[in-house]
DNA sequence: AATACTTTTTAGATTAATCTAAATAAAATA
DNA sequence: TATTTTATTTAGATTAATCTAAAAAGTATT
């Protein structure tokens, strides 16, 4: 079923994808149980795939110190992000679906295997930079264009941006996002940071004002 | 992984497919071989499938004596059939594939568990009545509007009508069809029948003499 | 450094889907 | 009907992915 060169099952490509956004794009090494945790599953579970995955090369891995992938490994990774992204942008600007909706189902098409699928449907979408999230799409080469993000609650009294991502993407955060008004695209500025309890005052688009908790303000991404 | 009111493994899907196929839409009881043979299995493993399938109650089974789905059976088998038919209306219309590229594409994205999305599909699509092939796509409810369609090699001189699907999908056979100009909408009338070999004549669009083999006649469906 | 705690790995089972080879049932043929 | 052939099923293994429980390694703490 799986080809050897460029195919990994489904669950080696959740592993994957779980040691590339636990290294944060491959910085540092990550542990078994930090991959347990992610995967739904058992340590003992992880050191029997990440022994698969070495001898298959996609991972750098020694007993006891983690792992962090390899140059292959983080191909096959962003390329599964790549198709995570472009079919949540296809689901939510095509078919209607809300933000907060598309990532379980994306989860299943990223594992459809198809380079020109992906690539026409890259293009039918008119080659988005960033999925619904605002998270950057890779390019068919497997570039990613990072913009410089910083949270809500790293910016001082005074400074304004433009609401461009989130660090957290449960569909319980993004809900509470739409309903005070802060989504994608939405011009801030704060106005006040309140010392007792760290909250934010902020303007929203030079009308609302509104006091969002420190604990919102950090998973906020805006461009200054 | 998999909820055990609707949804079924992968491979249980496969099988329900083949069964369905082989049997015509249930008209008649399918043996171990055949489905051996159109999943590329051993009649082994089919008889150990069959035999979980049956505790689930998806198929009506009796040893020896081959199998028809029941009605559950029936139910999810359609429902794998319309997501089928109707990724493949999206590959071919959306994104610019052609009717022989797109089998094995939809093959895998048929087992995508969303009815929100593949309703959602259907409405983005306009709610298409057949696929690329001109087959039948059921519709939510799991209705089938079959055409009354009549094979080229069934039909007397003189009789005329639109070419409105196929009962072979193979790529080589597609292709063939369009380089004789036989695509789908093509209207034809018989002009003669050749008794020497079974092949024949007719005129494509009121424009073009052609011959075709009783073999290429006996795969190309027509609505009179 | 010795002890305790945590993390990771190993050992041994389990489940789903598959296989080969052998046994059995059904169908075909002599 | 007896025999041969074909189809199907059973028996016993295999592979991928998982698990629990126990052992080993690494880290932290007296």
């Amino acid at each position: 079923m799986f080809n050897s060169k460029l195919m990994h099952s489904f669950t080696e490509e959740n592993y994957l994808k779980a040691i590339y956004h636990l290294s944060e794009g491959n910085l540092m090494a990550v542990s078994t149980n930090q991959i347990a945790e992610m995967t739904n599953t058992k340590a003992a579970s992880v050191t029997d795939m990440l022994k698969k995955l070495s001898e298959k090369k996609l991972i750098n891995y020694i007993k006891y110190q983690g792992v962090t992938l390899s140059s292959t490994g983080i191909i096959a990774a962003v390329n599964i992000i790549r198709k995570h992204r472009l079919w949540e942008v296809f689901l939510v600007e095509k078919l209607g679906f809300k933000w907060d909706e598309v990532h379980d189902i994306a989860e299943e098409l990223e594992h459809i295997n198809s380079e020109t699928l992906i690539n026409r449907l890259d293009d039918f979408l008119g080659n988005p930079a960033a999925d619904p999230h605002g998270d950057p799409i890779p390019d068919r080469s497997g570039l990613i264009k990072h913009k410089k993000l910083v949270k809500i609650s790293d910016m001082k009294s005074g400074e304004s941006g433009t609401v461009s991502g989130v660090s957290e993407h449960s569909s319980v955060f993004l809900k509470l996002l739409e309903k005070l008004g802060l989504t994608l695209g939405t011009k801030i500025m704060i106005t006040e940071l309140i010392e007792f309890d760290g909250s934010i005052m902020l303007t929203i688009n030079q009308k609302t004002d509104r006091t969002i908790s420190r604990e919102v303000a950090k998973n906020i991404l805006v461009i200054l």
